[in-house]
DNA sequence: GTCTATAATGGGATAGAC
DNA sequence: GTCTATCCCATTATAGAC
């Protein structure tokens, strides 16, 4: 984490090389959230950010690389990866704790919903990152579920990696469904109903 | 169903308007397929239906209008509607075997992945269509679990559009999984441990 | 670091000849 | 119906002055 963050306050003009990426950042992921990344332009990024189209390659070269910059951010802000090793619902109450907090930035979840779907375009430069994030999530959450099978609290018939893939699945699609019509579709409610099914209460005894 | 098919047989030269518009049409499902709507073009279409870009804008005038085409044939095409009122179970069935169907189909999915991620971007001209089809699929959906919760055999705390909605977006979010990781996901299989899990077997009795 | 200017390409759509 | 020619606009990216 050290780099090199001396850039900053080592001559004056400039102070805040960093602060110009991380506006530029900001300014791509609404650009992206609500065009897509094909539909979305340079131009109108750095209209936002206040700069002109080749001031901002000076930061980000390629548009892929803002792309990629884009999806990376959502790594470090998105899913707070919570602490493994824990009680085995704790994972269950935060995945329905971060979908009723996704409720209140719906900026994030166009993004993440128009992005996965451009994904599986020939040549979109974010294929290989969605694709190693869908495979990463399946692990952690078959990790989860396993440590529940060992209690015993998965239910029979349903294998652990099937039970990841398919709540990152409802997750996902319910999202896509929400977006489009927000007052017809509870997110967290409809995730709720779907743990309950596939997770067993925990066996009595104190 | 009777329009103007009288195009056809009428005078010599061009036999087959209607031919050509199909061309264009899956052409375009081609193209929208691996490129998206906005990433599409409509001289990349007109390649490989064989005509010059300006003849193809005599058929389908704006860009949007081939959209909306393609959504639309997807509907006459894609899911065979099956016919309601017989065995409640026959729904759960037909959608099994259309998930199995799907995997022979990959371009359809890819469509349908793409434009409805696509769809939530602003201005986007499919966005009402796929708004639409996802509203009608919740109702359709949801007659047919309040069939069985009449039966029954809708397991307890789930409500019939809850079901519907979760079953869909299940659906779709396996689909973008697969695409990417074919070899990592069985759609079929997930739908069915999902099934089984919120679907109770039938009561015994003659 | 930031800009103007511009290259190089591609897009959707129109006009009009045949 | 089909084409060529063309318009006009937008795009990403580069060159080079300051």
């Amino acid at each position: 984490m050290v780099e090199d963050a001396g850039a900053r306050s080592r001559r004056g003009p400039y102070a805040g090389a960093a602060e110009r990426r991380a506006a530029i950042l900001e300014a791509a992921f609404d650009v992206f959230a609500q065009h897509g990344y094909t539909g979305g332009s340079l131009q109108k990024i750095a209209d936002i950010v206040g700069m002109s189209q080749t001031s901002l390659l000076h930061y980000y070269p390629k548009k892929s690389d803002l792309l990629l910059a884009v999806l990376r951010r959502r790594d470090a802000v998105g899913d707070a990866t919570l602490p493994a090793g824990g009680e085995p619902t704790a994972f269950l109450d935060s995945v329905l704790q971060q979908a009723r907090a996704n409720e209140t930035v719906q900026g994030l979840i166009e993004l993440y919903t128009v992005l996965a779907g451009e994904a599986v375009t020939t040549g979109n430069p974010g294929r290989e990152y969605v694709l190693q994030r869908f495979a990463g999530l399946r692990v952690e959450y078959t990790h989860r579920f396993e440590e529940l099978a060992a209690c015993g609290r998965l239910r029979s018939g349903i294998s652990p990696d099937a039970a990841a893939a398919s709540l990152i699945a409802l997750w996902d699609g319910l999202q896509i469904q929400w977006l489009l019509a927000p007052d017809a579709i509870d997110v967290a409610s409809n995730l709720e109903s779907f743990i309950d099914a596939i997770v067993l209460p925990p066996t009595r005894k104190g």
